[in-house]
DNA sequence: CATACTAAGTAGGTACGCTACATAGTATGA
DNA sequence: TCATACTATGTAGCGTACCTACTTAGTATG
């Protein structure tokens, strides 16, 4: 264990941070118009979060589901299985814009606490 | 301790966006001076991060030991019981920069990709 | 029909913050 | 003397969410 950060490859951030975020993020990505688990997946990693397992995206999914935050749809799929699209709900939108400004507040509070000079008296 | 509107902490956190944050924060409270458990949750909690509890601070500072990024000496309470004052060790400070950094990196992705225009094509 | 890619989902493990509790030293006031 | 409160460290057990690994299934290609 403890083994040595990869930080040429930026994209595997610890879980712990993710906790949380992967929600919002994906919250984020079906507020673009809507989606499935497989697409929004593959945009997450193109945006640099990693990959989003499917372990980890589909109860995620239900848990928006359950929340009242999105909606689903079933649509076929282009040459492959059927696709589960996921509509956000006017709940999900009001959630979404709230979470979103909390989260920047929050990520700006702990960006600037780690990140003010080190106070050497000792 | 009268736990209304106090402008100093009103804030409660999702726990898990504390998840890792709180170490990392944690690492650097110590690293402006050797300090012991129970101020650093006082002086997160005056940092806004809500109330850490000892039940989470405390096995979190046994892991920051195991892992060798701090030290532990005991020393005599101001008018109370003894305390466990923590150090950064070299590995410590090494680890803290580079965290600080990383997380520095991942909170601006996370806020970008949740701030950024929505696109509404659907 | 083997392989690969797309697509959704489940099972079990693990890590960590949470609530609640245990222990103990010091101080103050009834 | 005893009750209470604050300081200070620590443990036990719970819940949640991400992880690895696996399963099912549709389509396409060689």
């Amino acid at each position: 264990m403890n083994e040595e950060k990869d930080r040429t490859s930026p994209e595997a951030w610890p879980s712990e941070w993710l906790r949380g975020c992967v929600e919002l993020c994906t919250l984020r990505a079906i507020a673009d118009g809507p989606t499935y688990g497989y697409a929004i997946a593959s945009g997450l990693e193109s945006s640099g979060f990693g990959s989003i397992k499917g372990g980890t995206l589909y109860p995620l999914l239900t848990r928006l589901e359950r929340a009242g935050w999105v909606s689903t749809t079933w649509g076929a799929g282009d040459g492959g299985p059927g696709r589960k699209f996921y509509h956000l709900t006017p709940a999900g939108v009001d959630h979404l814009a709230h979470a979103a400004s909390d989260w920047t507040r929050f990520a700006n509070l702990v960006t600037d606490y780690l990140t003010h000079p080190i106070d050497e008296r000792h």
